[in-house]
DNA sequence: CGTTTCATCTTTACAATGGCAAGATTATAG
DNA sequence: CTATAATCTTGCCATTGTAAAGATGAAACG
């Protein structure tokens, strides 16, 4: 009796919903996302998802957590080309501007507290996994060492880590919130890339010039 | 014949609706929030609405202007009590995120370009007041003269200005929205503050360490 | 193998919503 | 005083989320 097992009438339906509720999020958007339209797409009446994922907020949550699991991915992608500590922020800025920009739904229901169900272990995980990357980039420009899903509980109670983390993680998320929101008074695509190269250098910098890994 | 004439049948419709409006995002959120409760609330049928705003997405329009007019109020009343440039930045956070707290489901609407109608000239200058203002703040940072709404567009082409426009922004919307949507990982409240204090600090001398007035 | 049990899925039903269209009302203009 | 046009109401429709009850069939158990 493996993880998923066989499946009873459909196949597996959790996983169909997923990818129609994936999609329907990507062609439709948070406006046109409908529990009925998903059901649809994976051909089943519109009140089987309530099974699975009860009411529409658990769904989302599902969903939501898709969207932590591929920024975590595009995070350690993007870092991995980076070849020093200035190039890895930067990078880590950019791949998460672009989930924004690839994933603009996704993004916009993970960071909804009131449209998800919060209780959700399997969303608290990937968020989680989320920090954990976006952690070890701080961590690396400090000197220290990295750190696993498990430990972040420990290390976020460290004052001056979780300055570093809230440094850089605000102005990151923020960059991409505005951007994805169309907020920033954006006068070229080439100025942009200029302006959130220097951003990014100066921060990292500074997180850098503070560190003073000997002491602890 | 004023601005805003005496009425025809309700009396004012547009401005009852728009407090009805503003209600009903506070007690009930974006999720609770209808067209029909708001014409109910305002004493008029559900299709009274339809010829003062169209469709829903001019309602919420004229209600995040509301939203980007108080954070304005509340950013400009922060910073009139501030007695130092560092306080001044710090304040700034503050009644950004504060705002956030407050009115939770306006900060929610107001960054989300899909649910707007973005041509609303109404909107657009709102959310500019707000801009110029945040604009203002760096501007005091870096030692240079304050600018009106006006002239907002010809100051954001300056690249140098405009980097550190999106350097204080971004971490201040950043945290803002992070701890509005409960991504933080917060360990104390009083931590928190001091955190927040500190990253501020940090953030407003690295503005002006690198602010050079005297060769612009 | 036969029966029971229970998760899964469907059908049916209901109140509520946004948007549209046609009609009623009344302020303003001519 | 009449006409016009803005304002508001009524009635309608397709659609939605959720709940309840029934149908289906896989698995458990004898």
């Amino acid at each position: 009796m493996q993880a998923k097992k066989a499946a009873y009438h459909h196949g597996s339906l959790k996983k169909s919903l997923l990818a129609a509720g994936d999609l329907v999020l990507m062609e439709k958007g948070f406006k046109g996302f409908t529990f009925r339209e998903c059901a649809r797409r994976a051909g089943v009446s519109h009140a089987a998802p309530k099974h699975h994922f009860g009411d529409v907020t658990g769904f989302l949550s599902a969903l939501a957590a898709i969207g932590f699991d591929r920024l975590t991915k595009a995070l350690i992608a993007g870092i991995r080309k980076a070849k020093d500590l200035d190039e890895e922020f930067l990078a880590t800025t950019r791949a998460y501007s672009k989930f924004a920009e690839d994933y603009p739904e996704h993004f916009r229901i993970m960071f909804r507290d009131d449209l998800l169900a919060t209780e959700s272990v399997e969303l608290g995980l990937a968020a989680r996994r989320t920090l954990t990357e976006l952690t070890n980039v701080i961590l690396r420009q400090r000197g220290e060492r990295e750190i696993s899903v498990g430990e972040l509980n420990n290390f976020t109670k460290a004052e001056d880590l979780l300055g570093d983390i809230v440094l850089g993680w605000c102005h990151i998320h923020g960059f991409a919130h505005l951007k994805l929101e169309h907020q920033l008074p954006v006068v070229s695509k080439s100025m942009e890339k200029r302006v959130i190269r220097a951003s990014s250098a100066r921060l990292a910098q500074l997180i850098r010039r503070d560190a003073t890994p000997d002491l602890r």
